[in-house]
DNA sequence: CACAATACAATGCACTCGCATTGTAAAAAG
DNA sequence: CTTTTTACAATGCGAGTGCATTGTATTGTG
């Protein structure tokens, strides 16, 4: 048969080019002809690796899913869970240009997804697994003493990842500096972890 | 001169037709035409009372901002401290259609600000009077001795404000019921307020 | 070598967009 | 009544959109 290229490897160069283009310009900003001359190849190829403009966008969320996932997990040799959580709830936050860009990014789909029901599947999807993480790691804290046994894992973990969430956005604008946002989390996890640290 | 039409009243007219297609449609569907046909007005009135399209979103984006703040300045006769917060925390959170609409609508903004100076300073600049508020509640509540002295009023208040807006967005793509959006808030008031609702 | 399937590239099409222009009706001012 | 200013309505335009179609070069398979 004919030409042999691999699919996948075709389909992330894209991928990544329509982000830069959202990062730059915002998901409005997305046109086949925007993301074939940022990602540098002809429109007719971005056409013939993804049928529709909407296929190109899910397969790009899910691949930016997958990215973000692998790095939390990456991040599990800590010491302490505290520091456990703390990292994974930093690799969340827009503290450098590149959490940055993926906040941006993140938040386009976010905004889309209240009308596009596919996308909002794609990132409810995501949330009980980082949520899941955070309850697991105070159950742990707690069974070291660490956490107060009175504390509630999941209700904990559910105000840790929205307080998290909620730095996001007015980080994004400008309301809050790295450093703000890195003592914000630090003065939450002083009361959840009050011996995590010794 | 000529006749006589209040100009304010046209443009709100003009706005919130404008904020219900971002409800139904997103901003992404936002044109002058669709506007128009939703005002039930003609395109040509539109571009009378807006030179452009993004001065008709400032427009719009102030009115709301308006709308809101007024409302929960108008939440201000509660018992305690604790009651005036919760109130005023519970009005920004989609938990009926009302307020979930401008949530939708709010996100929409948000997620356009990212690319659109202006729309970030009008956002910006809500945010200080809000958090301020939260850490003015703090403190009396604290001269009460409702509030533990030992907590920070300002970190409180920033930590509250996140918490409040990280929980919009799970609930905005339903990932939380409305009841336990407000389970989480009160969960994490109880801490704030460990004396302050007896 | 012949054939067929794949990988693009190029172009066309119907549609929508924001905005500018033009025309018209109405009413306040002189 | 005449004039002038305002309030719209209607239309046109160039640019950009997603998608379909067509053409062509390439390459593995029989």
């Amino acid at each position: 048969m004919p030409k042999k290229v691999d699919h996948e490897v075709r389909r992330r160069h894209i991928a990544e080019a329509l982000h830069r283009v959202i990062d730059r310009d915002g998901l409005d900003a997305v046109s086949l002809r925007e993301v074939a001359a940022e990602a540098g190849v002809s429109m007719g190829m971005v056409q013939h690796y993804f049928a529709t403009k909407d296929e190109m966008l899910m397969f790009a969320l899910e691949h930016l899913n997958a990215r973000v996932g692998l790095r939390i997990a990456t991040a599990r040799n800590r010491d302490s869970p505290r520091e456990l959580v703390r990292a994974a709830v930093l690799e969340l936050l827009p503290l450098d240009d590149e959490r940055r860009t993926e906040a941006r990014i993140a938040l386009a789909y976010l905004a889309r997804s209240v009308v596009a029901v596919d996308l909002a599947d794609l990132l409810r999807a995501a949330l009980p697994h980082v949520i899941g993480f955070y309850a697991e790691q105070i159950r742990i804290a707690q069974g070291d003493g660490q956490v107060p046994a009175n504390l509630d894992p999941e209700r904990e973990a559910t105000i840790l990842f929205a307080l998290v969430q909620g730095l996001v956005n007015p980080a994004l604008i400008g309301h809050y500096t790295p450093e703000a946002v890195v003592a914000a989390v630090d003065y939450h996890l002083d009361r959840l972890f009050p011996r995590g640290n010794p």
